[in-house]
DNA sequence: TTTAAACTATAAAGCTACTATAAGGTCAAT
DNA sequence: ATTGACCTTATAGTAGCTTTATAGTTTAAA
């Protein structure tokens, strides 16, 4: 399989596939005469784990860091665990934070319901005058 | 008033500073005849301005926006309000898509309760075998 | 007074995860 | 023979800084 054909079934693009193997996350394949890579299932069926990877919101560090531990099966999977659970932690930290700047911008969207002149405008006065505890 | 100072005040470094200046966002100040950079008090609310509407998530380039109609205090704030409009929309997606991950991670998460080994981990197992309905 | 700490300057690279562009080699078909 | 689709590498761009390198300036201590 050529990069093209292996770009097509897992649904990325031919830079991607040579970006994953310059990261390191990819082994490199074998060539053909002319240089082109040729790829097998085993690589398509690691390409996918790394794109479901970052449709999870993985890193490519931390996807770097399953696959080291897909390397030693014997291992017990308490790292796996972890890694997940820190990452899990993590997105709902941005959540969290999300969700109060949501609630900081529709106070401010507010205090500005009509149409009024930009000078006085209660968006742009509201952020202008500071009276957020952040700063 | 020099960069430190600057810095100190709004609470930023000062390679931030020159980073803004350099993006058009801060006008450029006056120099001493060492070449050293000298602010006002207008600067620093302008500086102050900028690092309110970045904790509000705004980008650079919607900050620019805003400085725009700043400088046209008389035109309607239409515009202003729909820039936060957009901008609000834009983070309710991401708590949206946030939210829908975190599911799929738990979700991933509980399957693998226990310690096993690397080989039989249901995270790893989980991500692997693609029961995603993304891919 | 010398010297070292603290401050300033510019320019360039690094960060993440790609995406896009450039310039070119290979292959099948027309 | 030439088009077009595919492949190659290398390089730059994206966002918003941060870090590093290198060097000049000011200020305070020894
Ligand atoms: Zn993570
Ligand atoms: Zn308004
Ligand atoms: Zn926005
Ligand atoms: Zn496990």
């Amino acid at each position: 399989m050529r990069i093209g054909q292996l770009a097509q079934l897992v649904g990325v693009e031919t830079q991607t596939i040579r970006f994953y193997e310059q990261q390191g996350l990819l082994p490199p394949p074998d060539r053909q005469d002319n240089g082109y890579r040729v790829y097998t299932e085993k690589h398509g069926e690691g390409l996918a784990f790394i794109r479901r990877c970052r449709i999870l919101g993985l890193s490519l560090a931390e996807i770097h860091e399953l696959q080291s531990y897909q390397d030693d099966p014997h291992q017990p999977c308490t790292a796996v665990n972890a890694l997940l659970d820190d990452h899990i932690s993590h997105v709902r930290s941005q959540i969290t934070a999300l969700q109060a700047l949501e609630k900081q911008l529709v106070s401010l969207r507010a205090s500005c319901n009509d149409d009024r002149e930009v000078e006085a405008c209660g968006v742009l006065a509201g952020i202008s005058e500071g009276n957020m505890h952040q700063l």
